[in-house]
DNA sequence: GTCTATATAGGGATAGAC
DNA sequence: GTCTATCCCTATATAGAC
């Protein structure tokens, strides 16, 4: 439950969503976002992530045509990922609202512990990056925030939900699933369906679901 | 409620707890932290830190012996102020759980909303730390998160509380306040007090206090 | 698409005068 | 305690051969 210092989720494998083709380009994706995960955007080095693939720095350059470009696909490619699984969590939730907060926390958790490194790249790397390169992905990110406080809205006008402010408790459902990889260890003892649940819960009853 | 790119809490001066002394170390330590906070520590130069304090690089060694030096004081000042803030809260808070848990809440909450900048760094930053400089800071890292848990694990034994799980709910109150520095503008319409009493109620909530 | 070699800039930190 | 000057290293990125 503490974050470790300078190996910040050195972790196993960096797992990027299936979207990305195969290839030394989807290579280099992995490796940077393994290292940019463990030691930052700007605490890593082209010659760091082309030694881990045994390449030469100027042969990265045939598949990005800049470090900042490397960091804006991984931002990109995670904002798309997170933002289909959330639709699709909605997609088979129904109509009800809790049946959808429910959803969309599930999914949310899900990403989250299942991408930790992306995770971490896409909400704390993305500042290093121009805003020409952000912006599409800030799109992204402002419609899915969207969906979960549509859904909050919706709930409270019916009267199922009485949160005691809504944007603060939607912020605060977030944050469980943001936070995740900081202490959440897939291989312990709690499973990635249990803390899905657990979340779901914890969300309804920040809301007073009824 | 989105967080900026490239340009990540710029804000207007960077407050540093009251506990450090006047001059100009402080001035060091609180340029440093403005823009650790704004670009990271490996984005920002100690040539970055000298200009903006009008100084030649070399006279800020006059202060601290590296760049590192200067982010593990900031580390270390922000754990300090933090684990002090919640051990007052605690002891003015009676025996009961749920005042307990309010308490604490409410100070963390306080914390991270009126040091955005220092809860940044503090929580994004230390990783840059080499173990030996984050260890102390890790230490009572590791005892403020002992004051929560264990005050949960009393409500729990008394009765009081019903969390779905105890240390998930534990995480998911804490980042509430974690995350405040993404969304919170303490200029906005939802001022502090009323902001850590929202936060209060959603942590009793979560933890089903009766 | 990868290599070798290199251009060009900026980094942290120190020496020594005042 | 601040200055000027500089050492030495590493950074991103490009040129041109294969």
């Amino acid at each position: 439950m503490r974050p470790l210092p300078r190996s910040r989720l050195q972790a196993q494998k960096a797992t990027l969503p299936g979207t990305v083709p195969e290839g030394t380009r989807r290579r280099i994706l992995e490796e940077a976002l393994r290292l940019f995960a463990s030691q930052g955007f700007h605490g890593t080095s082209i010659r760091d992530v082309a030694k881990k693939l045994e390449l030469q720095p100027s042969a990265l350059y045939a598949h990005f045509s800049s470090k900042e470009h490397i960091l804006a696909e991984l931002v990109q490619v995670g904002h798309e990922a997170h933002q289909e699984a959330l639709r699709a969590a909605l997609r088979d939730a129904g109509t009800e609202p809790a049946a959808q907060v429910r959803a969309l926390v599930r999914a949310h958790t899900v990403m989250h512990a299942a991408h930790p490194q992306l995770a971490v790249v896409v909400n704390e790397e993305i500042h290093a990056l121009p805003p020409e390169l952000s912006a599409p992905a800030m799109a992204l990110r402002d419609q899915s925030v969207a969906l979960l406080t549509e859904v909050i809205r919706r709930g409270v006008e019916q009267g199922r939900f009485s949160p005691p402010h809504e944007a603060a408790t939607g912020a605060a459902i977030s944050a469980m699933g943001t936070r995740l990889p900081y202490w959440y260890e897939p291989s312990g003892a709690l499973d990635l369906d249990t803390l899905a649940n657990i979340h779901a819960e914890l969300a309804l009853r920040m809301l007073g679901a009824r």
